[in-house]
DNA sequence: GGACAATCGGTCATTGGACC
DNA sequence: GGTCCAATGACCGATTGTCC
């Protein structure tokens, strides 16, 4: 927007009443740029030395109603994360607000969807939140044939579920690969979901550290890789494989920050770290304490951790893995 | 070489859990 | 109770890689 325009369209008001005849003027008459609708502030903003990095309390936006466009649910989508956290997706019959078709739209948790009451057939009002974020904003009308949904079990699925492909088990099993490998993890490039979903689909990973073992020539017979493909997944693993203990801790999934992961050296010495000792950490209370403690015993991680050892990862070595069990 | 697919990075919303 | 943060997911455009 011009700075001209900025001038045109900059009022001052000194009552609600002024705010609303300029904000339904505007909403009712075609504008010279986009817009979502109007902002409030003071007559004088606070100088630079008090700019702070939150949501501005000397100013407020009233946003516009948002488009709105009724369209029918296809499918409804059970999604569950790394950490066993399921959401529950709306595949819709394609419609199109403003610029943007939208496909799908995410309605949150099991509680949400439940409370919506959502079944393929019915018809759903959606609008554009944000820059372009879809969102249910209600049930336009309901099917009259509902067929019953099973969702996910949410007592099943959680931090510590599913580290292995098993039955029920693909999807969690795929998001913890992907966080693996993902920025937050051993930072793989060009590794992506559809990577890992093809070495699951294939039996080439069973385990979260199966994929250290694979070869450029073993890849290479996988459907839709060529030798490029094959040579650099083949690379990035061999990059990860390089990657301090810390990364890896994180990659697994240990519910630590950079911070907090400063001191930790080794599989053997971490696992050993009772609650009160994790507790003297910044952020860390009785809760995160005790997730730390039994994230370290989870016998899955355990033997994760082995598989580690054997392929000479660094911080899960011999001597540090050679004590059985914990106790305090 | 062109078509197509996959990936990445950016922006933003929602939810739930944890901390203080 | 308020605040913060992680996790998850939507969309888009640009870029890169693969296949035919």
């Amino acid at each position: 927007m011009g700075f001209t325009l900025v001038r045109d369209y900059t009022r001052p008001v000194s009552s609600v009443e002024d705010v609303i005849r300029w904000r339904e003027r505007w909403f009712a008459n075609p504008l010279p740029f986009v817009t979502d609708g109007v902002v409030l502030h003071q007559a004088r903003s606070p100088s630079g030395r008090y700019w702070r990095n939150k949501p501005a309390l000397w100013a407020v936006a009233w946003k516009y109603p948002p488009a709105e466009q009724v369209t029918r649910v296809e499918r409804v989508m059970f999604r569950i994360g790394r950490t066993g956290k399921i959401t529950v997706v709306l595949a819709l019959d394609p419609l199109q607000l403003d610029d943007k078709w939208v496909r799908r739209v995410n309605i949150g948790s099991l509680a949400r969807w439940r409370f919506w009451d959502i079944v393929p057939g019915d018809q759903v009002a959606v609008s554009l939140k944000g820059q372009g974020i879809p969102q249910v904003t209600r049930v336009a009308w309901r099917s009259v044939e509902r067929p019953v949904l099973t969702a996910p079990d949410a007592e099943r699925y959680h931090a510590f579920s599913c580290f292995t492909p098993q039955a029920g088990c693909r999807q969690q099993f795929i998001a913890r690969l992907v966080w693996l490998s993902g920025p937050q993890g051993l930072m793989m490039n060009g590794v992506s979901e559809a990577s890992w979903r093809m070495l699951v689909e294939h039996g080439r990973v069973k385990e979260l550290a199966d994929w250290l073992t694979l070869t450029p020539e073993s890849l290479r017979t996988l459907p839709g890789v060529g030798d490029k493909q094959a040579q650099r997944l083949h690379q990035q693993f061999m990059l990860a494989r390089r990657q301090p203990f810390q990364r890896w801790l994180l990659a697994l999934g240990a519910p630590l920050s950079a911070e907090q992961l400063a001191g930790v050296t080794g599989w053997q010495q971490t696992k050993r770290l009772p609650t009160h000792i994790w507790q003297r950490q910044a952020g860390v209370g009785d809760k995160r304490a005790a997730q730390l403690v039994a994230f370290f015993r989870q016998p899955a991680l355990q033997r994760v951790a082995n598989s580690l050892r054997q392929q000479h990862i660094a911080g899960f070595a011999d001597d540090a893995l050679s004590d059985p069990d914990v106790d305090n």
